[in-house]
DNA sequence: CGCATATTCAACCGATCGGTTGACGATAGC
DNA sequence: GCTATCGTCAACCGATCGGTTGAATATGCG
């Protein structure tokens, strides 16, 4: 097949409509994990997390490397940056604003196990 | 039914992982328009059309006011804060590149009528 | 009124999505 | 070598998605 070495927006966006997958992201800003610890705190098979992590890693959110027969995951930022230009074009928002991501941050870590978000 | 106030990230990000309503969007940026009006460069149906600005006005990306028989949409950027506000939050990106999106818009556009992005 | 224009509704279609289960391939450790 | 662990693969399922078509609902205009 024919690699996608840049992911476009579409999957990207697709990525990210996802609660799981951003969740997962929001873990990842922590620190890196192996695919197993990821699932831990979801109520869904190893298998359905894989997925997730699959198609976080097609539209490179993440990047997945194996170290023995751990696969650690590790977040991969530069992927949004391209999703960020494009957005922030509409609006012409303010500077960044960090509080108001660290706030939504402990919301949506502060639901895990749940489906909430 | 129970109206959805604030959009969720969901209905956001999965309002803006198909590439038509991106280009809606992008063509909205430039001036209001009409339902029709809207549909016309595209090669699809108008109820297709009608469909995907009901999902971009679900989502808060987009107001719809009508006028006598005519609907008008309008761009509401604000819908994109909460988002954009969850994205910078993984990369501490650098300030706003406007240069890039405006590139990005230009290829976009002119690709009006192909289904490229 | 009668007709054209603007837009949506409803039913349908194939494709994709998010999830499950069970079998499978690799690696680590005793 | 045997066994437990890590992770993926493949097949399947119901739900949703993006699109079509045809009929219906407004509204404007002569």
């Amino acid at each position: 097949m024919i690699a996608a070495h840049a992911p476009s927006l579409d999957t990207v966006f697709a990525a990210l409509a996802d609660p799981t997958r951003r969740t997962i992201l929001a873990m990842l800003l922590e620190d890196d994990m192996a695919v197993t610890d990821v699932a831990e705190p979801f109520s869904m098979s190893l298998a359905a997390i894989s997925k997730h992590l699959g198609i976080l890693a097609a539209a490179g959110l993440i990047t997945q490397e194996k170290r023995g027969r751990v696969k650690w995951c590790k977040l991969d930022p530069d992927a949004l940056k391209g999703a960020s230009v494009w957005m922030q074009g509409f609006g012409q928002f303010e500077p960044v604003n960090l509080d108001a991501f660290e706030a939504f941050l402990e919301r949506e870590l502060g639901a895990e196990g749940d489906a909430i978000l």
